[in-house]
Parts: structure tokens; C-alpha cells; sequence
DNA sequence: TTTCGTAATACTGCATACAGTATGATTCGG
DNA sequence: CCGAATCATACTGTATGCAGTATTACGAAA
């Protein structure tokens, strides 16, 4: 038997206590593609430990899990480096992130779920409304969200672990690279034809919008580098 | 100037200086490819340390390496287990493989030079050898790295990264899928005919039968998931 | 003034110690 | 005899300390 009814369940779901490392991975994650914390930049363990008010052990665990996921560099007796992007770089992952996607269209209108489908039109609208407001950083995480989404529906994990390597290691640039009013609407449009793509459950179209998409990107950062 | 004359630098290199979490990262690697450290089982820290010779930091920190890398999972409290693969975990997993291979063959019968090129017979001149005397280990490893180059070939790092993680995850149950005359018979002929599309910079050809091979892949592993 | 050598400093890599939590055994009640 | 509660054990998560190495600053010589 349950220890207290339902309707008391309210915020009495188990607490969440996710370890240290993991909290701190996360944000170094989100330091790194906001830039806070920039590309090339040293990681100073006793520095950025007191910074985050956390000792060097869960520091040092986290740096090591982003250096697996290839998001920092390990340089043996100078400790880690955010890695630096260059523009091959850029286009080698953009050309990866197209084969992946192309993949993941196809799978998202074969085995996507009518609710899965409205879940991302619902982000898509949710991303419209940050940019009617013009709030940045609420759009790019709702925009990463939706790509992330699209993955998803295929129900191929590999697909999605591999989709969200690859994506982490750009959102950085992608971040500066939207920067610019006609840059953004030009992104706007691209994901309303993204969305009814997939509504339509026209695979190819969508993994056709999708690359297109990736190509603009391209075009759109091609000035950060 | 160099400080020695180059007759001289035999083993005169710089000491490579390893740290011990890298080492040991490289060690786990191989243990969980022979399934000397099974699927799904529990990594215990002072054990396993104590059996490698090295204290749990460096061995954690490892851990958490892969961890990035999603060959072991972190559970909150209860450490790390090797990351179990499911049927449909090998078959999604084959699936990106697939995409990620089509694109490394285009790319490597447009971009490979031919050096590069004559260095991947040469490894399948190896593997034939290896596949005469029947050393399986041998034969395998220099199965992944004929693989490996024929993706560097395309001169993409990115791609070269994604595809190196998820072929990691799947390297333990491709090493024991091979054991069987017939099936390992199966897997040469294969390589041969990857050998000769590549040699004719075929992008197509080579594509499709990286695919093909895949498949039969799948066929060759279906009984030991 | 510039450059090389040297010493001081700062930071990483590794080991160990301690605290908190899960796991298994043991005992008590039914 | 079986189930539940309690206690002991073992293991993970985190902090700290120490040794070795890179970096920087400073001074001497050209």
C-alpha cells in the first residue's frame, strides 16, 4: 500500500538526490555553451570548485564525463581544455549531424506516435512565443528541445545518444551563431516547414527541410569561426 | 637542432607519460570487449583497483570516462554497471552504424589518399593472416581497426568519434558473434569485397556493402543477445 | 635591451580518510 | 516455519593531503 494517498503526492515523489558530479556536469555543460566558460579556456579545479562551492573530487568526476562525451580535452599533467571548434570542425559535424537526422526523419514519421507528434508542435509553438518575446536563450533551449524531440520519436536510443553527442559539442557556436534578426527568422520559417513535415508523416520532406536546415546553419555561423 | 641525430632515435622519443585514469580507461575498455567484465555486472571500486594495482581515484575517474563515452551507466549510490545490450539496442545501434558508414564510404573514395587507401589492404592483408592462423583476438582487433581507418580516410573527425562510440558499445558481443566457422568464413568474403570497392573509389559500392555487412551482422549476433 | 637560466609558485595527479547509504544477515514475533 | 524489523557490513560519494610537474617571475649575462 501506498504511504500517503494521491491526492497528498504533491512534490512527495522520492527526492531527487542526484550526485554532486552529475549536478556539476550538467552546468559545466551549460557554462560551456553559453560561453561563460569559453573555448580553449583552462579548467582551474581549485578556482571553478570554489566558484561552484563544491570540492575538487565531484569537479574533477564531471570534467572526466564530459572529456568522454568529448566536450573537453585531457592534457596530460595541465589538466582540461573546453575543446575549440574550427570551421572543419564545423562542417564535419554538420555533415554527421545530416546523416543522423536523415535517419531520424525517417523514423520519427514511420514510428512516431500521434501524441509525440503533438508534443513537438506543442514545443513549436512554445519555441514561436519566446520569439515573438525575442527571449534568446528560452528559444535556443526550446529549439534544441525539438530537434532532440524529432530524435526521439524513432524510439532508436543509440540514434538519440549519438544525435546529442554530436549536437553538444556546437550548441556554443549555434548559441552566438543565431545572433541577428534575419537570421533567426530565416530559422524560424525553416522549423515551420520542419514541423509540418512531420505532421504530414512525409519522411523524406523532413529529412530533406532537415538537411536544408543544416545547411543554413552552416551559413549562419560561418562568420563566428 | 635536434638534440640526437635520427639514427639515434630509436626509442629515443619523448616518454610518453600516460596518466594512470587513461590507462586504466584503456584497460576497462579491453575488459569489457572480452566480457571478462560482463554486462550489466557491478563495478566494485576497491576490488577491481585493488586487482589493477591502482587506489579508486584513478580507477573512478576512468569510470566516469566511460561513462561519457555511455559504455557503463552511473546508478546514484550503487556505483557503475556495464551498460546491457538488448536485441533491439544491437539492432538501433546498427542502424546508426549503417548511416554513419554510408557517409564515411562517400567521403572516403572521394577524399582517401591513396597511401591511405594501400594502408587499409594492408591491414586486410594482416587480417587475412590472422584469419589463416585462426587467432581470433588478432583477427578481431585488426578487424575494428580496418573499419576505423576506412572512416578516418574521410578525413571527418567528428564522424571518426561517432562512430568509435558506437562501435565501442558493440564490440564485446561482435567479438563473441564471430566465433563459429561459417559465420567467421561469412565476415571475410565481406572485407574482400570492401578491399576491392574501395580500391575502385566506388563510394556507392563500398556503401552498400558496408551496409550489407552490417546486416549479416545482425544475422551473425541474433543468437548470442 | 634581450635572452637564457634559475628559483618560486601554482596546479594537476594520485592516495587516503571520513561520512552517508544500500545490502545482507540475524533475530524476534506471528 | 515464515515474515518483518534491526543491526552489522560493505561500498559509494566527497573532502583533504601530499608529491610531482608545468608555469611564471626574476635576475644575470651577453
Amino acid at each position: 500500500m501506498a504511504l500517503v494517498r494521491s491526492e497528498e503526492m504533491e512534490g512527495a515523489g522520492p527526492i531527487i538526490r542526484r550526485p554532486l558530479q552529475e549536478e556539476v556536469a550538467a552546468r559545466l555543460r551549460d557554462l560551456i555553451t553559453q560561453g561563460i566558460i569559453p573555448a580553449g579556456a583552462r579548467i582551474n579545479e581549485v578556482a571553478l570548485g570554489t566558484q561552484l562551492g563544491v570540492s575538487r573530487t565531484p569537479l574533477r568526476e564531471a570534467v572526466r564525463m564530459l572529456a568522454g562525451e568529448g566536450l573537453v580535452e585531457l592534457v596530460p599533467a595541465r589538466g582540461a581544455v573546453v575543446r575549440r571548434m574550427s570551421a572543419k570542425d564545423m562542417a564535419d559535424s554538420l555533415a554527421v549531424l545530416k546523416a543522423l537526422e536523415s535517419l531520424a526523419a525517417r523514423l520519427a514519421c514511420a514510428e512516431g506516435t500521434a501524441e509525440g507528434i503533438a508534443r513537438v508542435a506543442t514545443l513549436h509553438a512554445a519555441m514561436m512565443e519566446r520569439y515573438a518575446a525575442r527571449d534568446r536563450l528560452a528559444y535556443f533551449k526550446l529549439n534544441q528541445a525539438i530537434h532532440s524531440a524529432i530524435v526521439a520519436l524513432g524510439g532508436n536510443a543509440t540514434l538519440a545518444w549519438a544525435h546529442e553527442a554530436v549536437q553538444s559539442r556546437m550548441k556554443h557556436i549555434r548559441f552566438i551563431g543565431n545572433a541577428g534578426e534575419e537570421k533567426w527568422a530565416g530559422a524560424v520559417a525553416e522549423h515551420a516547414a520542419m514541423i509540418a513535415a512531420l505532421q504530414a508523416r512525409d519522411g523524406e520532406e523532413l529529412a530533406r527541410v532537415l538537411c536544408l536546415h543544416l545547411d543554413r546553419t552552416m551559413e549562419r555561423v560561418r562568420d563566428v569561426l
